[in-house]
DNA sequence: GATGAATGAGGTTTCATTCAT
DNA sequence: GATGAATGAAACCTCATTCAT
């Protein structure tokens, strides 16, 4: 393939064909990143070709994990959208409301493997090896993404101002710690069929809506 | 150093000597586990002499891990020892249990700064390159240990059997998460002092109490 | 050196750059294979471009001795070319062709010492840590070039079919024999220079001729 | 295992036994010295003992090498005795006492598989590491006992001075080279497996009888 | 814009040998 | 004499990134 992408819609286009293989690739072979080659021949291009898109490796995973986060953040956005309502929600209602976000929480990291997975790496081998204006333009998108959810938690809660940014984070680190705490790469899985384990792997959704579920339920009080 | 160690004591002394100059390059350099000529210069001792007590790198990390783990548990265990009572506690009483216990917590990781940290990376880095027996052992004495704070847990929450593992696995995954979402790396935290990222930021340690409090509050219900 | 090879030619060239210095290399410090980084400096490449062109040490120096090979089987079937006539070989006359064949065996081999230096490595050096592919590859292209000469000697010494593979490949085993018996590092050369050590000295290139000679005569008889 | 050794018998036993577990260890372990952590376990005694005895690993082997270059002249020489007689030799006989002597040597070899692997070792990695004065031993020995056979030879057959070391070498550079042709290392034989490789190879004993069978005969006449 | 050849830093692990006990 | 803890040299290979074409 040696065709050029001039508009900057080709361009587009070519960056997300290499935002897919990584996705692809990473999904393929867990907790490891793959290599600039690999990724470049998934996606049919060159080595080259993929740092004319991202400056470092760990740029496109990190674009990877932003789409992710975008994703989340509308997905809840919609949900609340259609919640809401002009009446002031009483305690039964909230947690009515609490149980439909934590579904649509829920839902999306099933439907999207990559998410946790990717995220479980941000802290430590991600967020190394990235440009300042990079990392700064993640956070900033993101908080400001966040805050915005954040208010319209606040909103359809009626909740005071910032709690709902508070309650946005403490879901995504519970949901974040689960994850880890409970996704086991195949040959450990093994190691662990014995009964006495089972105590430490229930399944992963199932324990995220039932922690989430008391955590709200305590948050809301 | 020179000295042979002969006795097991002497053994046990040098394999602390290596866990103790590994955790602290890893409290220095951030995110990145230490080369092993690092380390074993940093414990006067040769490269070589580190595989005799270690055979890979991952390994020293994770019996670090496992120290703190268990002092974690331990410091539980300790705190609810003393808490423990014939008398069944009622809702409020459950509450300042809960409340005593998180103290101890989230003391225990702020005396310990390299619990979290080195956990953070347990997911992604530790667990590979590491034996299935090693790993094993690991996972085996950190269930063994769990399962039994948890029956404690039961005990003095009066809490119907295998809850209280459960509402320290959710009270771990939070404080994991929690960490993860918390805890920056210095350039970065320079580049989020504008107040717009405050919501981002808020000092670990509080934002841990209150978090597992509500989470607490919501799980004792 | 910076220049890129782009063609399947400069490719070539840029091969057999890597090889000739390994060459040179192995040829000055006997018995030992050089290290990548020494073969690199050499050819004046960095070490990971002899990487794209070989993926193990090892390979490098089986690609020398392919190439030693061929050129072996070369000669001969060149000599043996110009040999070939169109009357049924007498007793006499074989061994006349006998004598053509072991000059231009034993001429190869002193005009090529990498050869059997290499040669004697390759029971117990080369083969370790050989791709399958590789090693498969290259016993597959000799056994065709040798079963491919075998039958010219058949044809031109009028014998039974398959039998010329087994003379080449006694010829081969009683060279390879010789050389290792006879070839000694420097030092040892000076500790055997006490006259009691004569008979197990002898010069290479005689006594391969001589003991070639005498095994061809039984053999042809 | 503390006994000490003290009387020289005793040292003799101990020498005996580090020998034997290196030998032992080689022949399951093919083409690759065990190390000497491993002799030692093997042989009951602690790594440091075995550098009590031999002063490199490579002298272990040696020393292995020359018991059987030792055993196999001491073989050749019992069998010459028992066809030694007054009568000189016509040509017909001479073949006979070939015949005999090619016996004796191919079911040596063949009750010592040792023997052709670890020789096929000195050339290139055995004769490294040694120092001066125990490889000049070992040649000092090696000569005097292939002198003393080359004589006998030369007597039995009624050859002139010197000729018959000639033919000992050369019976043993034609068997070791042949070994290196014809043995492979497991993964390689089924490499191999395909028809087409059969030439290259045939059964290793019957291959040596038939190469040493042609060449005496040329040698004889 | 696209390519892929070239670079070279970087860190793990092994193991023969020594020597304090 | 025996032990085995300590040493540290040695070399491989990977792979993110650059830049000549």
């Amino acid at each position: 393939m040696k065709t050029r992408a001039i508009s900057s819609d080709e361009k587009q286009i070519k960056r997300s064909l290499i935002l897919s293989a990584a996705r692809d690739l990473f999904l393929a072979d867990d907790r490891q990143l793959p290599a600039v080659a690999t990724i470049a021949t998934q996606a049919g291009l060159a080595k080259g070709t993929v740092y004319l898109y991202f400056s470092t490796k760990e740029e496109i995973f990190l674009a990877l994990l932003a789409e992710e986060f975008s994703g989340l953040l509308s997905s809840i956005h919609r949900c609340l959208s259609l919640l809401s309502s002009t009446k002031k929600p009483n305690k039964k209602l909230k947690q009515e409301l609490a149980k439909e976000l934590i579904a649509t929480v829920t839902n999306y990291v099933q439907s999207h493997p990559e998410f946790l997975r990717l995220d479980a790496m941000s802290y430590s081998v991600l967020e190394q090896n990235l440009s300042d204006d990079f990392l700064y333009a993640f956070k900033f998108e993101l908080t400001r993404a966040l805050v915005d959810t954040g208010k319209q938690v606040d909103l359809i809660f009626a909740l005071e101002a910032g709690r709902g940014v508070t309650l946005l984070m403490r879901t995504y680190a519970l949901m974040r710690g689960l994850w880890q705490s409970l996704d086991y790469p195949d040959h450990l899985q093994q190691l662990l069929a014995h009964k006495m384990f089972e105590p430490i792997r229930p399944e992963f959704h199932t324990e995220l809506r039932a922690a989430l579920g008391e955590y709200w339920s305590g948050a809301l009080t």
